[in-house]
DNA sequence: CGTAATAATACCAAAACGGTAACCTTTGCA
DNA sequence: TGCAAAGGTTACCGTTTTGGTATTATTACG
């Protein structure tokens, strides 16, 4: 099946959490991984690449935690997955044009490219201010009386 | 990286080849992997995979080998990828929205199905007749005199 | 019957996946 | 000063997938 691993949709997770929040809100990844279902160890390892990718800063030390990088509106769905998959490339040939020998009159290879940039754009449109669009509330109503900060 | 596996660009390949010829020209899989420069044993599982899901016709024995088993015109890049893949899934809640225990208020599920509706939806949109369009000539500029039925 | 072809397996090494565990480093605070 | 809380890093682990080969049917033509 075609598709994005858990990683990168753990990383959306962290990242929609964070966007939710006050914009600047510190929190610990071990909450974030209990109000949000992660397992601890994995994400910490997770948030070490959108922390690598500058979508997300991190403190540390005893009362340390994680927040975004920039305003939740600055960062897009393509932005994770880029980060955790390393990009988006349909098939080989849409990077590395040589990779096919026959790639000189091969019309499949444009047809690749075509739906990598659209997907592509597609998942840039997609920007986390959007998506946490008053979701506090939800998540409070999930059984998670405090969210710490908002 | 997010893309397809080798098996679906081959499978791919073989498609467009059968897609180049007179329509239900036989051709041995052993010659398509010659001329396409594909790993012959793995091919014919992968050819197997396309028959399976009704893209191709074999016929065994001597003589034999694959043909379209339908038009060009009605073979989309989606039905290779469908057949190879087993479907296009962004994400696991795509398909199993109970895949995550928060998914009732979870913003980021509706994104993901509209980003893999996109895909399909593009992918559905191209067509082997379009790509195949003339393309036979190609193949013989490329220093394969006889393409056995153009 | 022999040969040419696909079908269906089984097998394989290497890599990726998803995850856990352990340990190190930094920091705030008592 | 020293503990505890946090992230950083690394190693490891079992399982699955990937990409591919080899072998053994089975089918059909002549």
């Amino acid at each position: 099946m075609l598709g994005i691993g858990r990683n990168t949709d753990y990383a959306a997770r962290v990242v929609l959490h964070l966007a939710c929040l006050e914009e600047g809100t510190l929190v610990p990844i071990a909450e974030i991984a209990a109000k949000r279902l992660l397992p601890k160890p994995y994400t910490r390892r997770v948030v070490g690449e959108l922390a690598q990718a500058g979508l997300v800063e991190t403190v540390r030390g005893a009362g340390g935690g994680i927040r975004l990088a920039k305003p939740a509106a600055e960062i897009s769905m393509l932005d994770v997955v880029s980060a955790l998959e390393g990009g988006i490339v349909l098939n080989r040939c849409v990077d590395d044009p040589k990779a096919c020998p026959l790639s000189v009159t091969c019309p499949v290879q444009r047809s690749w490219t075509d739906a990598t940039r659209m997907l592509e754009a597609h998942l840039a449109g997609v920007r986390f201010d959007q998506l946490a669009d008053g979701r506090q509330v939800a998540l409070t109503r999930l059984g998670h009386p405090e969210t710490k900060g908002a």
